[in-house]
DNA sequence: CCTAGTATGTTATTACATAACACTACCTAC
DNA sequence: GTAGGTAGTGTTATGTAATAACATACTAGG
């Protein structure tokens, strides 16, 4: 999806971001994935181009596309996924698919207070929330 | 705590599992400690009575305590830690504080079904629900 | 007894992630 | 223009997490 470059294009000058050649790189071949992908699958896929593509430039990028928002880490399985709503900052949820692996996005809006709330009861005060699961997707519930 | 010892060889015999000698020894390892624990802390000390210990035996161990419930496992940081409320089978978020590591159960009744619509409405079935959280639990608040 | 099931022991390897340092490009203050 | 700071990349090496594959032991049922 040429809108997530774009997006992110803006977004980095907006930031005064440098939205570097890796940093492109690893955006564009998430995006281009249909289901997340793992760390390494990442390296050995941006080092198709003859560009020797080591760990440490792979992950400095990934980072850095967190940070900003428009890639998610999966912390279940260690992977990561282009997200489909950059620039709002909503909390997402992600929901991956058991069968298919896709990951779909879910707002939490609602549910993002009364943890904290429910967290604040013990004295907890809440500054990253991590909200993930596992099941069945549309597709393949409609398939099987 | 040997609380959770005893509990665990309850739950164990009323389910017919064994009680084996690594998945004790990995039960009171996390027991008795403060914080979540790293898969290679915990292999490196269940490995300091004499006894040679590999890490497929503490991955076996966690596995099996993971899935009676008596141990969780943080994915945000990949580690372990004791449940204190084994037994019951509640949804349990987990918060980590940044400052002194500990891990903070909160339960998450309200939420879950929340989620669960939430992601049917895109045709999604959960199975597995992952939540936590980083942030300052009440004792670091305080010390502050 | 012996065999099927369950669990552990052991070796080796695969996968995930970062430390540390050298180098480059760019910008800004003097 | 040039000294020095900042931000980013390249590279080597290593640390950390997890599992594959196969051998061995224990135990309960026929």
């Amino acid at each position: 999806m040429h809108d997530l470059i774009r997006q992110a294009e803006a977004l980095c000058q907006r930031s005064g971001m440098a939205f570097t050649a890796p940093r492109r790189r690893v955006l564009e071949i998430l995006a281009a994935s249909e289901t997340p992908m793992k760390a390494y699958d990442l390296i050995s896929k941006a080092g198709e181009g003859g560009q020797a593509t080591k760990p440490p430039t792979v992950y400095r990028a990934l980072d850095f596309l967190c940070q900003l928002g428009l890639v998610h880490r999966i912390e279940q399985d260690a992977t990561f996924v282009a997200c489909n709503h950059a620039g709002h900052s909503h909390p997402m949820a992600l929901f991956v698919c058991n069968t298919c692996l896709k990951a779909t996005e879910v707002a939490y809006h609602e549910v993002a207070p009364i943890l904290e709330k429910a967290a604040e009861v013990q004295g907890f005060h809440l500054t990253r929330l991590v909200v993930e699961g596992r099941g069945q997707c549309r597709d393949c519930a409609l398939a099987a």
